[in-house]
DNA sequence: GAATTTGATAAAGCACCTTAATCATATTGT
DNA sequence: ACAATATGATTAAGGTGCTTTATCAAATTC
């Protein structure tokens, strides 16, 4: 019974540990040619803009979770550095939509690729066990977000109640 | 063999989006005594000093991962707001040694019984999968985790190259 | 058509970090 | 022993990315 309890905190603590070392490697800059160096936050915004394209800034700052103020700052930084382009939305005169440039995309790419190689690292080491072992490791998965997003939503609600 | 494929993919997926709500959770400031509000790198900082009292500045530095200079800073600030004491090495003139003041402490516990609970919640959320269950998936921690290792080594080594 | 809401922006300021320079105290090599 | 170097700490200046607050014009609602 101890025992059982001892492993599964063994097992936690490791993925304490892998979320922080994903967290490292996402946090790593995007280098593009190996020219030019480009923030994970920046990364991220040409990510946001590269997977809904025509979005506008308020969207922006929604998939980002940031204020529209902080999105309309990035964005007009990534567009002045030539990552992207802002042009008046066709439908109405106060909103933009914003599109990736050839520059854009070739970030959009290589942050793409990067996680694509750890992506692609990760099953490959997967590949090793057997098919009931990977549905056992979903079925916990599973269980441990659903732990996770209750945790979240209860924190929010106490930093909003403040 | 397909099949596998995709189940393995959708595990990964599920690691990634565990990661990045566990870095959300982590990123949420401590309330202390629902008065003070400590920000997360407060905490940190805090509690770096309070795993191994009576460490250096530089040491603080090296255990963050930031630069001496941002250490400096750090504790400066929290020296100022009470939390921890600065004060001479007795074997140097040039060394301090940082301990925690009694408001410290209150901070490092607050800090601890937050991710405390998120253990525990975890834990036992887990206690209802079987023991060879659970010894799987620590299998599967492991192997993921050396994989990561492997990388985050592989990208440092190209960052410090250049 | 007046009042409100919404999208975008700008100004000011904050948290946290970096680099580079400086200073005093060790430590090392000859 | 002492000159050269290394180390611990600090400061100044600057950068990034965010927030809050205020403003403006366009759109929507009543």
């Amino acid at each position: 019974m101890d025992d059982k309890k001892e492993l599964i905190k063994g097992v936690i603590r490791e993925l304490l540990r892998i979320s922080k070392m994903y967290q490292q490697i996402e946090d790593m800059p995007v280098s593009v040619d190996g020219e030019t160096d480009v923030s994970t936050r920046e990364a991220h915004t040409i990510q946001a803009i590269g997977e809904s394209q025509k979005i506008s800034i308020t969207q922006v700052a929604g998939q980002l979770g940031i204020t529209k103020s902080a999105a309309s700052q990035m964005v007009r930084k990534l567009a002045a550095k030539g990552f992207l382009l802002k042009r008046q939305a066709p439908h109405s005169n106060k909103e933009f939509e914003l599109l990736l440039t050839p520059l854009g995309w070739k970030v959009f790419e290589a942050h793409e690729r990067l996680h694509g190689k750890d992506f692609n690292t990760l099953v490959n080491g997967l590949t090793a066990f057997s098919i009931s072992q990977i549905a056992t490791l979903s079925v916990l998965m599973e269980s441990i977000r659903t732990i996770l997003e209750d945790r979240i939503n209860t924190l929010d609600k106490e930093a909003t109640r403040k």
